[in-house]
DNA sequence: CCCAACTCCTGGGCGC
DNA sequence: TGCGCCCAGGAGTTGG
């Protein structure tokens, strides 16, 4: 059983859980992993939440001095509330705050691939994907002729374009091969055509809104605010399905490295053209 | 500017 | 059975 990356549709997920718990509640005490990752996590006792947004796949959470706490989960990252901190310790809790609202914010991470920061409102620059990170799927400003301009104007693997948060913000390993396979694009494409285009952009708002609608993928580490787990694990068509039929056209899905990620797709009805 | 390579981490899977 | 190797992954960093 692979990890499951959270992605926007879990990001999301795990957004919606918080907004009705955090809001409001100030922090009494606060504690970060010495690693600088997670070190700023301490720097906010004292202040009050006020809102929880999302951005591709960084959770934002406002505070009332003007500044944000910014949360990415990285590979292994739960961001959950619990009433009280677990006896023994849990070792893997990277950073929490304690809260006047009966209960504290906690990110557990393994891997230590999330990371948090605090920075003033709007000011990213200390985390460039963020600060430099394309437009959300669901913004009615995105058009098929925004995306293919986008994806134009590089020359990387399209699903690799994907990855890189810039044409569209908060795809991932798993709902990028979902995208490319539900808009018959192969993932090794350079150069999309404006129906392909326009196709994929289609796929992409799909398979996440189905995702959220599902609660999020949860292979192994991922889980919602309240601990839980998602259900979108069981309406994948070509993730993690290497060699099993396409459910589409019944051929056996292939997959290989691609720039790095495993890229699983339907060498038939995602031909290289 | 773009892009590729490297880095961070550790549990789990696998080979021997 | 047990040891040890190595992979997975997003995004930050570095260097060409």
């Amino acid at each position: 059983m692979l990890p499951t990356v959270p992605e926007l549709p879990e990001v999301e997920t795990v957004r919606r859980g918080l907004e009705p718990i955090v809001g409001g509640a100030q922090v009494v005490a606060s504690w970060g992993h010495s690693s600088a990752k997670f070190a700023q996590a301490s720097e906010i006792t004292g202040v009050e939440f006020e809102s929880i947004t999302r951005r591709g796949k960084y959770l934002i959470m406002g505070l009332d001095d003007g500044r944000e706490l910014v949360v990415h989960l990285g590979m292994t990252g739960q961001l959950t509330w619990v009433p009280e901190p677990a006896d023994p310790p849990d070792v893997y809790v990277r950073a929490w705050w304690q809260t006047n609202a009966g209960g504290r914010l906690q990110l557990r991470d393994v891997r230590r691939f999330g990371r948090i920061a605090v920075v003033d409102a709007g000011d990213y620059r200390s985390m460039p994907t963020l600060h430099h990170l394309g437009p959300e799927p669901f913004d009615a400003d995105l058009s098929p002729e925004v995306f293919w301009a986008s994806l134009k104007s590089t020359n990387r693997h399209v699903k690799t374009a994907l990855l890189s948060q810039r044409p569209i913000a908060g795809v991932g390993n798993i709902y990028a091969d979902e995208a490319c396979w539900l808009a018959q694009v192969s993932p090794l494409r350079r150069r999309v055509t404006r129906a392909q285009a326009s196709a994929l952009l289609d796929a992409i708002r799909e398979v996440l809104a189905a995702a959220i609608a599902n609660g999020g993928t949860t292979l192994r580490d991922y889980r919602t605010a309240d601990g839980g787990q998602g259900e979108n694990q069981f309406h994948l068509s070509c993730y993690g399905r290497s060699g099993e039929p396409c459910v589409r056209c019944g051929t056996a899905l292939t997959s290989r490295s691609v720039d790095a990620r495993t890229t699983t797709w339907c060498p038939n009805c995602q031909p290289n053209r």
